[in-house]
This record gives structure tokens, sequence and C-alpha cells, in this order.
DNA sequence: TTCCTTGCTATTAATATTGTAGCAAAAGTA
DNA sequence: TACTTTTGCTACAATATTAATAGCAAGGAA
């Protein structure tokens, strides 16, 4: 067989937007752009060493930027975070699901 | 202020999705079903502990069902597999990013 | 100069995940 | 029937990740 499964670009973006709190920073980050300390208190207050190992992440794979007025998606990140906006959608269908869990 | 943000559905799916492997195991449920040990071999290898609290999350949201013929996405959970696509879509757009990282 | 704000790093504690072994129930085989 | 496999887990100790907190250096405003 040649398929190298792990190898392929849909499991690298999964693995990095499956660590924790990656999906909701992107999340945040869809209406502009975020200081540091901003984006922690929008996260729930989530800790500095893990959100800076986000960024860090995110702006490896150019999904994220820091600019001078802070940290915002890219292009390429706007894209992904239009992609999310199904989930919202979903989301908001079930809702009740949701409410329960 | 009005709005409750943890409240909002969407960040309840955000958090549950945010969990390593939920991503992956939705994704490899796409084609049909799989039994638990299958499953664990098509992730890696995954402990059976984290495969099967993933489960147990997925299984809440009514996202994944167990069925006689082993594991399988529901109706609802489709929708959010379909959405998934989109970011296979991306993945390959960026394939050449993806693979440096 | 003094006081904020910002973007972090360092450190330790708490929590989650892994790796491995193995078991009970169901299904298949002889 | 008795034996073997497969399946869906659970238990438990080891390792890795994340959180919580403190705090510091650089830049800007007053």
């Amino acid at each position: 067989m040649s398929d190298n499964k792990s190898a392929r670009p849909i499991m690298v973006l999964l693995d990095i937007l499956g660590k924790r709190w990656t999906l909701r920073i992107m999340w945040e980050l869809r209406n502009g752009p975020f200081t540091f300390r901003a984006l922690q208190e929008s996260c729930d207050m989530l800790s500095p060493t893990t959100l800076n190992n986000r960024l860090s992440d995110l702006k490896k794979l150019e999904i994220v930027d820091h600019q001078p007025d802070g940290y915002q998606l890219t292009a390429k990140g706007l894209e992904l975070a239009k992609i999310m906006i199904g989930l919202t959608k979903w989301a908001d269908k079930e809702a009740t699901l949701l409410a329960r869990s």
C-alpha cells in the first residue's frame, strides 16, 4: 500500500487543530486583532504558556500573524475561520443537545 | 452585557472538538463503521482509555453511535464531517506549508 | 523619572494521556 | 460441548501536557 496516512496534509492539520485551545483561539480571533493579554482574557484566562505555544503553532502555519496592533488571522487563517462558521450553524441547530453536556 | 460567552453552543462544541483526537476520530469514521479496535488502529494505536473517553463525549452529543456493526457517525455527525471536508481542501492547498511543520 | 501595559519566561502543581496488561462477554470453530 | 478468537473495554503506573502563579524586560505615556 502506498498511502502514508500520517503524512497527509489533513492529518497534520487535524493534529494541530486538535490541540486544546487551538480552535477556540482561532474562533476568538475571527473579529479583528487582539493583544496577547486580551486574547488570554477572551479565552477564559488561558495560561500564557499554553497561549504562547498555540500562537507559535498557528504562526508556523501562517494562520496567525503578529502585527503591531496585535495577533490576527492571516488570509489563510480567515479561510479556515470561514469553515468554522459551518460549525456554528451546526451548534446553533443542536443547541439543546449541547446545553446538557 | 448579557452575553454569557461560555454558554454559547459553539463554545461547548469547540471545547469538545478541541480535545485531542476528537477531530481525528471523526475523520476516520467518515467511511463507515469501525470496531473499537479497528478505530484504535486507524488512529495510530491511540490508547483505549482515551479512545473510550472520546467516544463517550461523541455519543453524548449524538455525533457517534454504537451499532451492532461498530461505531459510526450519526446523521448529525455526518453533517459535521461534511464541514470537515472543507478542512481537507484547505490542507491540500497548503500542503507544502503543512509538510514542514 | 515613575507608572502602566505588553509579551512573554520560569517554576511548580494539577491533570490528561500513554503504554501495557489483562479480563469478561460474545461470537466463531471443531 | 469445549476451545479459541475477537471485542470492548478497565486498571494502573509512567510520562507528557496544561494550569496557576509570579515576575521581568522593553516600550510608551504622563
